[in-house]
DNA sequence: CAGTGGTCTAGACCACCTC
DNA sequence: AGGTGGTCTAGACCACTGA
């Protein structure tokens, strides 16, 4: 199933990443885009959506759609990215320290957090990442055996994510995140190097398939001095 | 000018949190919605695609668009959202004590973010946000003189979000936020009842009109153990 | 198989901006 | 007045689900 508006928006974004429509500037007018994609103005218009949403442009009546300036806006830990997808966008290559890797019995808390039944497996994986030398991240994900019946070192030490999609054809859809502040527990102060921080902070995810189905709860612990968050938003309409 | 999708939007959102549709189960199906509320196909769509944009519904190819449940999900932080705003839906209320207002040319730091010519007026507007008792938060706002010409004591204890809406007309788009943890400056100390606290959780925005001009700059300092940021993220579409 | 949501179209009317 | 984006429509075909 090819989608023409996701062409659209790809064309569109690829064209304002490479430099070649300049911030500031005006995209071609719908009507323009029209003849130029061979779409229907609907069709153009979803893409151009699309690119309101995630930043690209700004749609101004009576004017055009105006490109916006992303540059300083390039490390996107909002959407849902895994860490390899983000650390492929980073100047130094991080490293993956595989911790533990277990499958067992849903205890209280965790079964409670994925809405398990008795008697459900599920995998604990514990990872440490590391950048420029230093254990920077500690991530604990727990995954519904239901969902991913497999799992070894290996997926762990690459990315789960790409192995969730790429071979199982999971389709991972949404998630909940909160984000606090927390003291280090310690198992913080063993995998981290925290270099003496009196805090982490924690982003705790909930991780829904297509199905909204609920398959995964990780804890993703950062020391303060490299956590940083950046976000897009939108004013909701009234 | 009516809107048609917003209206069948809030329609629906207004059932779903009332709870007269309950989570787990479908919404009737387009076809009977375009009945239901006399609109074509794709303005029914228009309004189901905000409501999954914004994590009421996840829809379901050949099934139906299921309500998900949205409880514990209740501190939108996420979005655009001011203190006021976000005031209205704790159980207690808060207090704003205005620490200080006064409008000036801009200075180098400030003049640099809001982008702004030489000689340039702004207006900067210091607040703490008190609530049980405490200063938990501080919050700094830069806002240009050429966008906000007038501004007193009185809106900034109230809310200055609902002076530029409802009084100046003035459309709020979009902002840029980053959320990055620091050490307490000597103004957090004296302004803030850190209790021993470290680190302050700092979100720093840009925010935008309609017309894509930057008119705002916000520095939000807050107390790190009364900091919570919560999130509804859709993974991206490749 | 019938029913669901996903994509796409061609055309209409409106509100806003600019000249 | 002419161009822009914003809303709405009626209809078509497709992909997926479940009985």
């Amino acid at each position: 199933m090819k989608k023409k508006y996701l062409d659209i928006c790809q064309s569109i974004t690829e064209q304002i990443r490479s430099g070649r429509i300049k911030p500031e500037t005006y995209l071609p007018s719908e009507n323009e885009m029209v003849k130029e994609y061979q779409a229907s103005r609907e069709t153009i218009r979803k893409a151009l959506n699309l690119l309101a949403q995630n930043g690209y442009i700004q749609k101004i009546r009576g004017k055009g759609s105006m490109v916006l300036n992303t540059s300083k806006f390039d490390f996107p830990v909002s959407g849902l990215v895994s860490f390899k997808e983000l650390a492929g966008k980073m100047s130094e290559p991080p490293q993956t320290i595989l911790n533990g890797l277990s499958l067992g019995e849903a205890g209280g808390f965790i079964k409670k957090e994925l809405q398990l039944e008795e008697g459900d497996l599920v995998w604990d994986v514990l990872r440490t990442r590391k950048m420029g030398g230093e254990r920077i991240i500690l991530d604990r994900d727990f995954l519904a055996e239901k969902h991913v019946p497999h799992l070894t070192g290996d997926i762990c030490r690459d990315s789960i994510y790409q192995y969730l999609e790429k071979e199982l054809n999971l389709n991972i859809s949404f998630a909940k995140k909160e984000i606090i502040v927390e003291e280090p527990t310690d198992e913080d102060r063993s995998l981290l190097d925290l270099d003496g921080f009196q805090n982490v902070v924690v982003i705790r995810s909930h991780v829904y398939l297509n199905d909204a189905s609920l398959f995964q709860f990780t804890e993703s612990r950062h020391r303060p001095d490299k956590f940083r968050f950046t976000d897009f938003a939108r004013r909701a309409l009234h």
